[in-house]
This record gives structure tokens, sequence and C-alpha cells, in this order.
DNA sequence: CCCTCACCTTGACCTGGATCAAGTCTGGGG
DNA sequence: CCCCAGACTTGATCCAGGTCAAGGTGAGGG
């Protein structure tokens, strides 16, 4: 809460994190956490700051702890693809040998923890565990572009809609999995990023979402907020049974 | 060549393999090569049969040392989508994590390297290395998917044949990279096959082909042999600037 | 409190690629 | 050598989603 913050402070950064359990600093031990700490810097993102150019020489690995953050490509005459979104506890930059294979951007002000190339392998010398932690994260990044292929590349606009409210579904967690009618559910990126996710215009994403709505599969209480009222349907379409 | 071989050819089995040197196979020594060929085994798959089931638990990885097979994911009313080809040397089993994110059958006769993830997990503890090669192999593949998502969720279909033809090329490697004029290619998929990885339907893919010759880009010799006439040309279509 | 700008929705129309339906080519077997 | 089956090509038509063009809407600033 000050703004001076005492250097001890930089060795507690990890053990506070948000990322501490879910993202691959689980695979290093709470009393290694300084290690950690000293091999990696916080660095805040304003809202809409490019923060990885797509090409260019992949120096660092990140670690989303707060906000939001796009991962896209670009075609040269400004069509783009948002390939994910990234949140808390996310890592980001395994797609990249010498230069990123995407651009990343911040969605509301983010927060992460990069980790230098050189950092990351000293600590992989380090905790052997580590090195598989990462490829556990590259191997559930795989799986989940294999889904989003098929999406893009055979899924109607429905479907696309559909399969993204059970993401955004899922990403909730166990939270609310009890009770499967009336999720609510926000969506935190404008319908121009939801369109370059899905592969369609933000047009399409509106009328496909009014459709929803009209047909009492869902509500929508403001832009951001949506409710779920017909869970079972929603992922029937999803999975094109409907 | 004989039917009843040796058991000394089975350690030797790694040494003469097609995989040895681009395969994750690199990351292993030569003199421990026996115990690369002790903890794997070789199968052969005849044409068109299937030998990973999507969805099904993740026993083996494969490396792929003869033929070639595909990738892909299924929808439940059967549209496909082929989210890559794999060939010599191509590793098999990444996109997985209790279970596989995708079905592999064989294309033409295939022969595979089988790895046990039990078998794997004890390589990888004995070679560290091996570990970090793995990682490598997912970040190139993760790579290569982000340009493949690009394509399905944002090309036009001439862009697409284009990228296809361009990715074909470059798999040829540095061999004929001198005479970028006149570019012998071959097409070892059915024309189903290329439409289920482009995200089109076969009547398309044979259009844009007809019309890519047409235009003077390509000549077809038959079915599976084509011939790059416009290098840069079909390039810069790839790249969405035509 | 209202204005404004950025974002979203809705409508009318268009089009790229899908679908449906014939042909055509090719290679293997009789 | 011819026939046949499977794979490919080509043509005619259709339609999901894109494009173009108005309107809404709501949050922040004056």
């Amino acid at each position: 809460m000050t703004s001076s913050r005492p250097p001890e402070e930089v060795h507690d950064r990890c053990s506070h994190c948000i990322g501490r359990e879910h993202s691959i600093c689980s695979a290093i031990e709470d009393c290694d956490l300084a290690i950690l700490a000293s091999e990696s810097s916080k660095m805040t993102v304003p809202d809409g700051r490019s923060f990885i150019e797509e090409g260019s020489p992949a120096h660092d690995f990140f670690v989303v702890t707060g906000g939001r953050v796009k991962i896209f490509t670009l075609l040269p005459d400004g069509r783009r693809q948002i390939t994910g979104f990234a949140e808390g506890g996310d890592f980001l930059g395994l797609a990249a040998s010498k230069s990123y294979a995407f651009g990343a951007e911040a969605l509301g002000t983010a927060v992460l923890c990069r980790f230098p190339h050189a950092s990351m392998q000293r600590l992989t010398a380090r905790f052997p565990n580590l090195e598989h932690r990462l490829r556990q994260e590259a191997s559930r990044e795989l799986s989940l572009l294999q889904a989003r292929m098929t999406l893009l590349g055979r899924k109607t606009a429905r479907e696309r809609l559909a399969t993204f409210l059970m993401e955004r579904i899922r990403l909730l967690g166990a939270a609310c999995q009890e009770t499967p009618h009336q999720i609510e559910l926000d969506l935190p990126m404008p319908r121009t990023d939801i369109a370059d996710y899905l592969g369609l215009t933000i047009e399409t994403v509106s009328r496909v979402l009014s459709a929803f709505k009209r047909e009492g599969l869902i509500s929508i209480r403001n832009i951001t907020h949506i409710t779920i009222m017909q869970f079972e349907r929603i992922s029937a379409i999803a999975e094109g049974l409907e």
C-alpha cells in the first residue's frame, strides 16, 4: 500500500502471488521462492498497451499475475486472429523459438511477471521439475488449440458462440458448478475481440447473442454481463448437436 | 531384408532410424541408443488404419519413422478438422493430458516408434536433456498452430491453398531452394484431406487449384504431382497480399 | 444534467464458399 | 483391352455470414 517498498518485499513477492498455486511457479518449493523472485520482475501494463510484438526476438516468458491479456496474430492488411485470452496464473511465451509467433496486449490493466530466457534456463537447471512443468503447460495449451482449430475450421457461428460461452463458464472453475441453472458470466472483452477470437465479424457476434437471448438461452443484463439460462442447450449447441 | 531378425537388431534399430537426427531422439547420445531402443517399439500401421482414438487414455508417445500420418479432431456429426500431417521424424502425443486431444491415422503405410509414457519418464529422468527437447518440440508446434489458427479464422480459400502450397514447399527443406522457379511438389493426401486440413470443402479445393492453374501459377501434372510455376506470386497470395 | 464518443445492435443487401448434381479421369482387375 | 469403382473436376444454385449503413446506449466529462 505504500509507494516505497522495502527491499525484502522483493523476495517475498512470489509467496503472495495470485499465480503461486496455479502457475508454473507451483513447481518450486516455498523455501526457494526468493530465488524465483530474484530471477523475475514484476511489470504493470496499461489497458491496450502491447507488450509482445509478433515476430520480435523472444527474450522473455511471462506469467499473468493480474488482469487479462489477449494473444493474437496479424495479417499484413490488418486482419487479426485472437488466439487466446490469458489471465491470472497463465503462462505466456512458449509459442516461440527465436522470435514470438504471436503478439500480446493488455485487456484492461494487466500485471505480469517477466522471466528472461536466461533466468528461466538457470531456474530449470536448478529445479528440473520446472522443465517438466513447462512441458505440461505446453501440452495443455496444445490440447486447447486442437479444439480451437476445430472451432475455426468447422463450426457454425452459433456453435462458435456457444463454445465460447462454455469456455467462459468452465473458466469460472468449480465455483458455482452446483447450480448449472442461471450462471452469471462476465465478458470482459469488447465484441471486436470476441469476433477476432471466433473468426467472425462483430455484427455476427452481436446477432447470434441477440438470437440466443430471443430464444431464452441467455439473458443480457448489459454489455459485459450475461446470464446463462439454459446451460444444457448451450452445451449441446457448442458440441454441434443442435 | 530377412523376415526373422536377430535380436541384436533391436538394439541397433535406433542408429539407422530416419528420425535419428531430426526427431527428439537427437537428444540422446549414440552410446545410449540401446537404452532408447529398449524403451520403445516399432510398429507398422496399414493405410487408413487409425492408431490414436481421440479422447482415449493417452498411454504412448510416437515418433513417425516412415510414411505419413494425419492428425485430426471430429465433431459428433462427423465434421472433421485435420490439425496436421506428420512424417519422418515428427513427434506425436504432446497434445494430451490424461487423454488424447486428437485422433491419428496412417496416410499410406506408416511406420512408428512407440514410447509408453512410463518409458518416456524413465528416459527423461536419465537424460534431462530430453525433457528440454520435448519442450522445444511443443514450442515449435505451438508456433505452427498460431499460424494455422490465423489461416482458419481469417484467410480466404485462395489464401489457404496458397499457404498450404508454401508449407509443402518449405517441407522439402533446403533441397531445391536454389531454383525458386519450377518447384516439383507432390501432395500425397487426397483432396478430402486437404479440404479438412484447410477448413474448406473438396469442391472448393479443386476449384481453387484449377484457378491457380488457369492463372499460370501452378501446373497440374496429375492428381498428386503439381509444379509451382510462380513461387513469388503464390507466396504473396499466402500472406494475403494479393 | 446533458453531450458526446465509443461501442454495440439492427436492418438490408451481397457474396464467397457450401451444397447438390453431373460429368471425367485413372488405375487395377478380369 | 475394356470395364468399373473411386477420386477428382466442373457447373448451377443456395445460403450463412460478411459488408454497408443507420440507429441505439451508456459511461465519463463539461
